[in-house]
DNA sequence: ATGGTAGCGCTGCTA
């Protein structure tokens, strides 16, 4: 079973990209971020060509979340249900069961300024994810929560964490958020695999970032033990952030003995 | 240099 999460930061316009990246990659569930379409632009049928059935979660402008399978698509479900969402409207969130695990795509606020409002909602918003996750499943199931978290988990996930110093991403109340979600019964299976700093997968479209190795590790695939512990091989497709019109970010790959 | 680039969609916002 290979997972794999990609924010593609527009579904439209990469997606020449993810069609020839699903020939290569062939990932047997995918989870997209920034899809930033409504749900009847979605290209439903391109997908089914390949072999995909898709569910898509958008409102249109900006955010829209997506899963693709080949191993089934069932139980589709989308925000945080009764749950009141600190980012109301937005499309972040969606859920479905593929094949041997529940898989969740979640698109995480940005935060945009530390002491703003927004980032005062994006800690509200990852305590509600954990408030939901606890609502809606066990941490003793095959469960993937996976996608762009906006948080780098610790100091090796970053470029230069003197240049973060002040800025959101790397905030010890960002990172306790996360730990919240792992105290819960979440790992991070890419941690859980390798140790090494300098492994990134977003990297600022300005200043030649991407060329200049200064990126961030944010997009993550957390899974429950019994997903995690089935966790083999890891890696991150530095090659879809090169060449014509990449995404900022590059597609994240975990391959699990289920 | 308080910058830079990309996407959406048509003006400025979001990241």
């Amino acid at each position: 079973m290979r997972l794999a999460t990609w924010n593609v930061n527009s579904l439209k316009a990469r997606l020449p990209r993810v069609e020839e990246w699903l020939g290569y990659a062939h990932p047997d569930v995918l989870c997209l971020q920034e899809t930033k379409m409504a749900d009847d632009a979605f290209p439903q049928l391109t997908f089914e060509a390949l072999g995909y059935e898709g569910a898509h979660y958008g409102e249109g402008r900006w955010n829209g979340v997506a899963i693709l399978s080949r191993v089934g698509l069932t139980d589709v479900r989308t925000g945080f249900g009764d749950l009141d969402d600190p980012y109301e409207g937005d499309a972040r969130v969606l859920a479905a069961r593929c094949g041997p695990l529940e898989a969740v795509s979640v698109y995480v606020p940005n935060g945009r300024e530390v002491g703003t409002e927004f980032y005062d909602r994006k800690l509200a918003w990852l305590e509600r994810l954990r408030e939901w996750l606890d609502a809606e499943f066990s941490a003793d199931s095959p469960l993937v929560v996976a996608g762009d978290f906006n948080v780098a988990p610790d100091d090796r996930d970053v470029w230069d964490p003197a240049a973060f110093d002040g800025a959101t991403h790397v905030t010890e109340a960002e990172r306790a958020a996360l730990s919240a979600l792992e105290r819960w019964g979440l790992d991070d299976t890419f941690r859980r695999l390798y140790d090494d700093d300098g492994l990134y997968s977003y990297w600022d479209y300005r200043r030649g970032d991407f060329h200049q190795h200064r990126g961030m590790r944010i997009d993550l695939v957390y899974a429950t033990r019994p997903a995690a512990e089935a966790a083999r091989f890891a890696t991150i497709d530095r090659n879809a952030r090169k060449g014509k019109q990449p995404s900022d970010h590059a597609p994240v790959i975990v391959d699990f003995d289920l």
